[in-house]
DNA sequence: AGTGAAATCTGGACGTT
DNA sequence: AACGTCCAGATTTCACT
């Protein structure tokens, strides 16, 4: 991981379907050296995918909520996170500090749906003690861009 | 947005660099079509754009926390939204429904770096009335997949 | 590990159905 | 609206530095 890795990390954060020729011009290599670093990175995992950009509106996924799930038990730990993996609807699941054991970002396509995904499908489970659902209005920011800098 | 341009949609969420032979052959259409359909949707703003998932640990950035903000009035929002379009280390500021007003999902290298976000740059504005803080101990899922159905 | 040239393959344009 | 062909250009391979 030197300057030339973070610079094409930079460089194809938000646009992944840039052509090599141009991605090494702009970091200052040759195409088949720009090229190879990307796939070293992938091996390496720096890289986990390449992915697109999808409007949740014009897709029908304009509802965004996040859930914090306090569970009784840890036995009610496993079925929970199995749940939670098959569910389209829960894009984040993690595990925090504080008065609740987990926090859900959840996409869907109305309130009823967050309703039937909250007291149907989560609720369903034993040893789920308390949710507590935080409706998103309006997101101001959202990007996958992260802070990169020279020493890691 | 027809059960074809669905099919693209789900076919590039987790593979944007896959080429346009190999996409049209999985949803049954020439390239040509498909290349047009895909800067169709690029045009239509369903496409945002082609990004890079990057692992945020290889590249030192390993701490991930939700801050919920409560502001005192209303004239301290232009501030405040500013402000958290400059910070890179804030990925998303959500406007929510209850108790607090926004909720921040900030990416940072470590708990001193996120001291530094919230006590310096954060509480150096007017008008922030409370932040209260959460800590993620571990990612359990984290996707951008949306989930996309027939009807919108 | 990077460069440059050559061979191969991909992607956009155009005319046709 | 989608297909098939064609050509310019991008990607990959390879020998060399």
């Amino acid at each position: 991981m030197d300057s030339y890795d973070l610079k094409i990390l930079e460089a194809i954060m938000n646009r992944s379907r840039i052509k090599w020729a141009d991605l090494a011009s702009l970091i200052g290599l040759s195409a088949p050296a720009a090229a190879e670093r990307v796939s070293r990175l992938q091996e390496q995992g720096v890289i986990k995918e390449f992915s697109t950009v999808i409007d949740p509106e014009a897709v029908g996924c304009g509802l965004m909520a996040f859930v914090a799930v306090s569970l009784a038990r840890p036995e009610h730990r496993a079925p929970f996170l199995k749940l939670v993996q098959q569910l389209d609807e829960v894009q984040e699941c993690h595990h925090i500090a504080g008065e609740d054991d987990y926090l859900l970002k959840i996409r869907c396509r109305s309130t009823k749906d967050l309703d039937r995904i909250i007291s149907h499908e989560l609720k369903s489970l034993d040893g789920i003690v308390r949710t507590k659902t935080t409706i998103v209005m309006d997101s101001v920011k959202e990007t996958t861009r992260l802070p990169l800098r020279s020493e890691p």
